[in-house]
DNA sequence: TCTTGAAGGTTAACGACATTCACCTTGCCC
DNA sequence: GGGCAAGGTGAATGTCGTTAACCTTCAAGA
């Protein structure tokens, strides 16, 4: 009995992302998804072409959300350095709020299950001028990849559990993206 | 026609490892891995208890190549910081080589894939004291983290063809390296 | 107003998957 | 020589993603 429509691509979106949260992506399956809308499986077709159109969708969700996350830090009025830190902290208090959901943005499978290339160019922009403020312009592009390279893998490493020794974590980044940046700031290594 | 054996464990996870890097984990399944060995599917269930303690021995298996491939760096005849960057370097070109079996290792599925913890701390030891010749003792445990999640990040991101915009990743790989622990090396930041 | 047709849903079925069960066969050791 | 474990089998189960054929409800145009 069609009408008025039980389903809508966002709902379906958002009930998928907290199933992911709740359990990893093996968590997910279309069965238990389409149970929990009482609809049966191929209806959920009409609104995503396949599971992997709705990973897609979900990780593109979860990217937009990351820099929404991390936005406030760059109108902060504070050195760049400060402002660098504060993004990465921003970035790591996100990660560790959505473990699963940001897992699953950078985990390979075969499927690319990545969102857009040039949504991703846009969304960084802004980040790389801050970078630019400490590394130089000419280096930024560089410093830039670094700098995302050692917070993405803090927190994957994190994620991963892989960090079990004790000590304080929340130092340990700090103090690794404060001798990053200082690196770029004071550095005494050919430029180009 | 049991006797003589027609599979043996080793076997197993070499032709498993081939497959994975072959076409990525979901190019491996116990149906198709058992018609490599021209024997039922069930057979391979007398050797691994399921296909996670499978996919637990390929990691353990991975990892284990990865830190052989890392060693001689570490005997080289060279400043500290040039070891670490030649460290580094090995690093990178493993997972180069080996992409999706080293994505493997950290990927998140909701099962334990990973290796055991003891094992990474004993494997991790002599770069911890690399780096402290860097940083110093007392943070050498921080910095090391650092170092691992700079490395690993950007590895992981290369994999995840997060960088697109051209340039040359060589050398942002080896200029962020240095800027880390060129940050490490003249700071100006508390220690503790 | 009648008709057409798209939107939203259904059941049934397919092939691939991991896993379990009961069973058979081979060879070594006491 | 008899037991027994190791190594292999076929059959079956339940779940998965996906497709196909079909039915029903509403909205809009003739």
């Amino acid at each position: 009995m069609p009408y008025p429509s039980q389903l809508d691509a966002d709902a379906i979106l958002n009930t998928a992302r907290a199933m992911i949260e709740a359990g990893g992506v093996g968590n997910l399956s279309l069965n238990k998804l389409a149970k929990a809308f009482k609809v049966s499986t191929p209806s959920l077709y009409r609104y995503y072409d396949s599971k992997a159109a709705l990973l897609r969708a979900v990780n593109a969700d979860t990217v937009q959300r990351l820099f929404d996350a991390l936005a406030p830090a760059l109108d902060a009025d504070a050195p760049p350095t400060e402002k660098a830190l504060r993004v990465a902290m921003r970035y790591r208090a996100f990660a560790a709020a959505h473990p699963l959901a940001y897992g699953l943005v950078f985990t390979n499978t075969i499927d690319n299950l990545r969102p857009d290339d040039e949504e991703n160019v846009r969304l960084v922009r802004p980040y790389q001028q801050l970078i630019a403020q400490i590394s130089g312009e000419a280096a930024s592009l560089v410093a830039t990849r670094g700098y995302l390279a050692l917070v993405h893998g803090f927190v994957m490493l994190e994620l991963a559990q892989q960090f079990r020794r004790g000590g304080d974590l929340d130092a340990a980044f700090e103090q690794s993206v404060r001798a990053y940046l200082a690196g770029w700031h004071n550095r005494d290594f050919p430029s180009e």
